[in-house]
DNA sequence: CTGATATAATTCAGCACTCAAAATAATCTG
DNA sequence: CAGATTATTTTGAGTGCTGAATTATATCAG
């Protein structure tokens, strides 16, 4: 067995080769090294040391394929089992949990629904330790050990620290939560804010390659942003940064959930725009404090029909967003400005007033500068970039197959 | 001589020892070393090169000094006559041109009037030309070879492509400089937007070496800033980030330069205050679209004595660079915000009301998380910064004398 | 089927770098 | 002056990367 400790260089090369290898798929040695700017000779010597360790496999050749004359490549991937990581998503009122393997594809997935008001950050380890280890056992091939978790938790924190700074779905605050999850686990555990995983993910995707300054909002029950400079997610002096639902549309506005008023999230937000048409439209029954998907369906149905309570409230809504649109753009004139969430339901009946608004604050020269797009949503996001991240975050060296 | 591409990890230790030196002046090669994390035996190796190539000299041992007992350290420092780069900053009607030398000692400073709204990019290269040669002559032991030009101007800029997007001093827009310029002088051009310039020098100064996410708010005839994420200027998509001037405080609002309505600038700025007081106080004379240094002096003195239209002035303005800072703070999540430029002569009498926005505004949970303080203003800082940037992006192996 | 051609992967020789340890240098203490 | 102490330099070993040469495996033309 080789140094644990290696080379930095030899580091940098064998996590860029794996890296690769993840998010292209399988690819020949020497398509591995132009990718990454290395010689042919050390992709040989790294992936033979991949290889031994079990790490890698080579696809066996495929008869017809490849057009070309020479000797064929030999397509290297990654071995699934080499390594299983977790990815739990903790939001208000649910807990999922999504298994993946060591080339980033799903295994398994479970949601589940419990009272995260109540939590105590004991009862909340207890809980998270119990589905993740149902999860391992549920595995192809009994109880697996995993490699790696990642946390994503709705909310702030502190990805350095391992600490739960504050998250609306749980009364307890500024707790470390990776240090004793790792502990009971015996695996090692990241913590990361559910926004920047998706925009994690949604920048690995080849159509937003070229965007490296990354804006993602999240549209849903409340309105969140990732931000990524030159690809990597903006975290701040303490995780809370990109609060865009809590910046501000006008001074002494609409009452926020955070007790500020004239918050974006007090007119754009699911519930600002329940709050407003509860009242006044018929919608389908449910929890006044949370609007069901349904009621949200129906309020956006209302409005695309032509209704003019519906139209008002989604016109002011968009028109809230622009303006801080607006203010995203001018402070961080991002390459592309992507909004996502379960929220984009109503994108387009919000879209004319945002539009309008975003030309109305912008300062001329920044109009056109930036590109404005939507994401359809998809509630599995969230964990697919955890499982990426954590991926990312695993050592290679460390997944060593001892007995080899 | 030594090869001009040598491999990236020396380049890197050659890199760290100089910059150590040049931010923390003359020191031993021992502690060059743990300051950097490399053994002494690869300083001695970098250091015995950098001496052959003159770039460094070693200082003479001073007899008495040196409490401790065994062999003396030998302190090296940077050779100052190695290299002399300049820094020009073009602002408004005023060009200044500052001359250092490798150790990022000044050396030569000059400003000049001009009228910059009349100049065509041929004209602006000509003029900065002549200057950049006269402070070049003007050099102790006559003209000297430059090996660096930073051109720090006011604006929106793009330093990665070197072209000038807009600039509130100049009519053209969207014009490359540093290639043309480059040309005329023989030697590399960089661009940087002024404040970026003045960011980077402060976050060198020791009292603000532990908060890396610094934005720098600058307070004059218009409002600009710059954010620091982890000891970097941000940049966005084409340098145009961090425009907090242009940032809303409320919709429909007071008329900005821009053309927009209730930017934080056209209520904070000089000239806004300007066009608030002129007609209602008694202001030394001036010229009614640039108000003057005494002009604002004496409003600011007004708003001190408790005038109170003055007074209510310095109150409003105060409260929208608060809700301002407050977007900020949500969106950047600073350690520190360092409000600073000319405009900090009336900052006392913003204070109270700028707190209180901040209050009013910010989300609870975001409250102390960031600290905010002032920074005297000196206006030869912007050039400091720029010697220090375009010193750091010399590359010292260019530098290496060929007659050796 | 054979030889020419083409491409991929591996091996090899050479070089650059770092580091730990040993050697050397320069100073102070008693 | 003989240690003791600290700084710097030298040396030897180890590791990594690369280009060139070599080997492996295919297609193509006839």
């Amino acid at each position: 067995m080789t140094s644990l400790v290696p080379d930095p260089t030899r580091r940098d090369n064998t996590l860029a080769i794996v890296d690769t290898l993840r998010n292209q798929g399988p690819m020949a040695r020497i398509d591995l090294g132009t990718a990454n700017g290395i010689s042919s000779a050390t992709v040989t010597a790294i992936t033979t040391e991949l290889l031994r360790h079990g790490l890698v496999s080579e696809l066996p050749a495929e008869p017809h394929r490849q057009g070309g004359r020479g000797r064929p490549k030999t397509l290297i991937r990654l071995e699934p089992e080499a390594a299983h990581v977790v990815c739990v998503k903790l939001s208000l009122n649910e807990v999922q949990v999504v298994a993946g393997d060591f080339a980033g594809q799903v295994r398994h997935a479970e949601t589940h629904s419990l009272t995260t008001a109540t939590l105590t950050p004991d009862t909340l380890c207890d809980v998270l330790e119990e589905h993740i280890q149902a999860v391992s056992a549920a595995l192809p091939g009994g109880p697996r050990r995993l490699d790696g978790i990642c946390l994503a938790i709705q909310g702030v924190v502190s990805p350095a620290s391992g600490m739960l700074i504050w998250s609306p779905a749980l009364r307890f605050r500024n707790t470390p939560l990776t240090g004793p999850l790792a502990e009971r686990l015996g695996c090692p555990v990241m913590l990361e804010n559910d926004t920047n995983c998706i925009a994690s993910i949604l920048a690995r995707q080849p159509a937003y390659a070229d965007t490296p300054n990354l804006a993602v909002i999240m549209l849903g029950y409340g309105i969140g942003m990732s931000v990524l400079i030159d690809g990597r997610p903006l975290l701040g002096a303490n995780g809370s940064a990109a609060e865009i639902g809590h910046s501000k549309f006008e001074p002494g506005g609409a009452l926020c959930a955070c007790g500020r008023r004239g918050c974006i999230e007090a007119y754009a937000s699911d519930y600002a725009l329940y709050r407003e048409a509860h009242a006044l439209l018929s919608l389908p029954p449910g929890d006044s404090a949370h609007p069901s998907e349904a009621q949200m369906q129906a309020l956006v149905r209302l409005a695309e029909q032509g209704d003019p309570v519906a139209r008002q409230i989604y016109h002011k809504a968009g028109r809230a967003l622009g303006y801080g649109i607006a203010n995203v753009l001018a402070l961080f004139n991002p390459d592309l400005v992507l909004v996502t969430g379960s929220g984009v339901r109503g994108y387009a009946a919000m879209q004319p007033a945002l539009e309008a608004a975003i030309d109305e604050a912008l300062v001329p020269e920044l109009v056109g500068a930036s590109r404005l797009a939507t994401h359809p949503w998809d509630r599995d996001m969230t964990c697919l970039g955890g499982i990426g991240l954590i991926l990312e975050a695993t050592d290679p060296m460390r997944l060593t197959d001892l007995s080899s």
